[in-house]
DNA sequence: GGGGCTGCCGTAGAAAATCCGGCCAAACAC
DNA sequence: GTGTTTGGCCGGATTTTCTACGGCAGCCCC
């Protein structure tokens, strides 16, 4: 259930990753099937979930988010829904990219894109501090993006 | 030339960030201009390098890489290039997603998706520790992925 | 007013995706 | 062994989409 995929859906799931919008027949020729078979397949994976979308590359500089910044937060555990409304204002912030709750030193990372300092300075105190439960954030702006957004290994 | 993005502009970025592969037809209704223009528009935005390329979502859960990691990874700082020849590693490593040098307690924060808590021990003797300079790491498991891949926001 | 420029549009030919029917080989029942 | 079924694949026809081209209206500068 987990893994029915055989070779052939692979490849077009990594080729997918790199360059979605190919066409169909220049994907069947990469994978050495007809074009309509391609179709088939890919139609497959999109009905049984492992395609959930598609979505355009956008240049974070050219659109003057510059500033790529990590958070570290701790919540107050002292109601049980703080994590909810916690959660719950963070998909709502749409500087916030990726947000993930965690095992260890802190309870959640944020993934953020800010146009420079300034605004990462505002959005930490109008929005992350502003929280109820938010008892203390650790900042990490990054320096150099090593890697961005790699394919999920097949 | 940060931004001489016009409204109309912002607005294709933001629907082809969700949906990279709407036909012009409809992205034209959306907008509320001609198939013809949004094409120009949209092949204007990818030459002047706005949109860099297309990309499919793949779900990691269905392909067998159901575990998160994040791991902040410290370095010696003896020899000059021990920055360099751990940022060439990391790109050459599959199962890293993202890795990014930031200014904080550490200097790399990386990114990986593993199919369990086997392999990502794997990951982490095999790939992380056997790198030379690597002085320490500390890795934080991903218990629930609040946010995943949001949008830039235009 | 004239000329050039920009952004928009409609049409038409090219390309792509999709639908449909048929082929072939492996699996299976008898 | 033989007939049947099933699943994966393919080619051709239809429909949809993309794209190249020409035209139109507003704007600016001279």
């Amino acid at each position: 259930m987990t893994t029915d995929l055989d070779r052939i859906d692979r490849r077009i799931l990594a080729i997918l990753q790199v360059d979605g919008r190919i066409a169909a027949v220049d994907l069947a020729e990469r994978i050495g099937l007809s074009p309509t078979t391609t179709g088939e397949r890919l139609r497959r994976l999109q009905k049984e979930g492992y395609v959930t979308g598609f979505a355009a590359r956008v240049d974070p500089q050219r659109v003057g988010l510059g500033l790529l910044v990590f958070v570290e937060v701790l919540l107050d555990k002292t109601t049980p829904d703080v994590f909810d409304r916690f959660a719950a204002a963070i998909r709502r912030a749409p500087e916030v990219l990726e947000c993930h709750m965690v095992a260890g030193g802190f309870d959640y990372l944020v993934k953020t894109r800010v146009a420079d300092m300034a605004a990462y300075r505002r959005f930490l105190g109008d929005v992350l501090l502003s929280l109820p439960g938010v008892r203390e954030t650790r900042t990490y702006a990054v320096m150099e993006e090593v890697k961005n957004d790699g394919p999920l290994p097949l």
